[in-house]
RNA sequence: GAGCCUGUAGCUCAGUCGGUUAGAGCGCUAGUUUGUGGCACUAGAGGCCGUGGGUUCGAUUCCCAUCAGGCUCCCCA
């Protein structure tokens, strides 16, 4: 690129016109299938207190170590959003979203920051979709948000993806299970990869998603934490599998998926593409039962994911999917002279009050160059006005797809557009 | 945060084994058609060859740095 003066920052993107269209189609998808699941939209600021995103995320978590954009003015510690489920539960708490009663349903879209290094599918500003069901531990509401995010795609074409689920316990179970790792693991401590030995004490779970060569073996005979679970946490997650099951949601349990935030808690999930490259996961989410006390609220179960739409639009394009038709005009009026111009200038606010999408050129240019540029702003028809169709108050229709001319009246054009 | 690769017109890319005016296709503007688009032909506009520094008589071509992009690792959406 040859540079500008000015141009955006590292890794946060312009979405031009052309790719605008894309993106309202898509976000016309959810605001749809969200209305048919009765989720309810919130917004919430783009900024968000540090401590919260630290508590809510985890301070040992990459996203809090290393990739949040924070400053600090006066007193107060700001941080860009860089995900929304702690800052949606934050106003769970905030605004006493229990007391409307029942589980909230709640979805967003929006944009996210994260300060990393950026690439396909990464960007340091970029958008995600995606809902929390806060209380309620059952677990059709896993299979509800598993179900939602698998009806986006499936509504956009995108078929060819992996649903991996897994349960990561609740504290009781994981706590027995991370000892069993732990002690499973601690005869090879010294064989492990340096990451992982860092994540031994704190986070051995972690391990499991560990890509070092070196730790591979160990991770293929590790106990599985299935095999960990008390009765409640298993008897959750057989549920979970068998509601989907019922919906005939497909999916490979991989445990080994262990997912980076640290509130989660029983079932997770992810949602990956071989069609991304190396940030292949489309979506991921699960449980956070222990989160809204964290931040303060009464104990409450909840679940949730947040799918990345850059990607799920990567994704578009290798699979060749349109998401966006065609933009295109009804109506281009075409000028020859000073007169048909200011008569042209009258007009357009008539035709646009009956709904009907029309321009004309703003440059003053022949009539050949208002012709080609009808063309090019996928004009149905031209609207050809000259002395002579002043005088007769007939004015040449032309159709541009069927290349077919009628002399009419404004009335009779307008009429041609009522159904 | 680490490694590798790339950076020439709005876009996709040639090219210069270092040497006077840097090329194509598409797109854009206009003409061929003094009142008609999409096709064709013709012409034109548009590049400090990403930026800064070094080597050299001379660099867009070589070297270094930097910025940006891509791929991989890490991690995640």
């Amino acid at each position: 690129m040859p540079k500008t003066k000015y141009s955006t920052h590292l890794g946060m993107v312009d979405i031009l016109p052309g790719e605008v269209e894309k993106w309202r189609a898509l976000e016309e998808i959810i605001h749809e299938e969200a209305a048919r699941y009765n989720f309810e939209e919130i917004r919430t600021p783009i900024m968000e207190q540090t401590e919260l995103i630290k508590r809510g995320v985890g301070q040992l978590t990459d996203i809090v170590t290393k990739e949040i954009f924070a400053f600090t003015k006066g007193d107060s510690h700001y941080v860009l959003r860089p995900e929304l489920t702690a800052p949606v539960v934050r106003a769970f708490v905030q605004h006493h979203l229990a007391q409307r009663g029942g589980a909230q349903k709640l979805y967003y879209i929006g944009p996210m920051f994260r300060a990393e290094r950026p690439q396909k599918g990464r960007q340091r500003q970029f958008h995600q979709f995606g809902l929390e069901v806060i209380g309620s531990d059952d677990p059709i509401a896993d299979v509800e948000c598993i179900s939602f995010m698998m009806r986006i795609y499936q509504r956009i074409g995108i078929k060819n993806f992996t649903l991996k689920l897994n349960s990561v316990g609740d504290p009781e179970s994981r706590e027995a299970y991370k000892s069993v790792l732990r002690e499973y693991l601690r005869p090879n401590f010294e064989k492990l990869s340096e990451l992982s030995k860092t994540r031994f004490e704190k986070n051995p779970m972690r391990i499991l998603d560990s890509k070092e060569p070196e730790d591979q073996e160990f991770i293929q005979n590790a106990p599985v934490i299935s095999d960990h679970l008390n009765e409640d946490s298993a008897e959750h997650f057989k549920l979970v599998c068998k509601y989907l099951d019922m919906r005939g949601i497909e999916y490979v349990i991989d445990p080994l998926l262990v997912r980076g935030m640290d509130y989660y808690t029983r079932t997770a999930f992810e949602l990956t593409s071989p069609d991304l490259g190396s940030q292949d996961a489309l979506a991921g989410g699960g449980r956070y039962d222990l989160l809204v006390e964290e931040i303060g609220g009464q104990p409450t179960p909840a679940v949730g994911f947040a799918a990345g739409m850059e990607r799920l639009l990567i994704a578009c394009d290798e699979l060749g999917i349109q998401l966006a038709d065609e933009k295109s005009i009804d109506v281009f009026m075409v000028c020859l002279g000073d007169a048909a111009r200011d008569w042209v200038i009258g007009q357009l606010p008539t035709f646009r009050e009956h709904g009907i999408s029309t321009t004309m050129d703003y440059k003053g240019r022949s009539m050949k160059a208002q012709m080609k540029e009808a063309n090019r702003q996928n004009a149905r028809f031209a609207l050809i006005v000259g002395d002579n169709e002043l005088e007769a108050g007939k004015f040449v229709f032309r159709n541009m797809i069927e290349s077919t001319e009628q002399q009419l009246s404004v009335d009779e054009i307008i009429a041609q557009f009522k159904d």
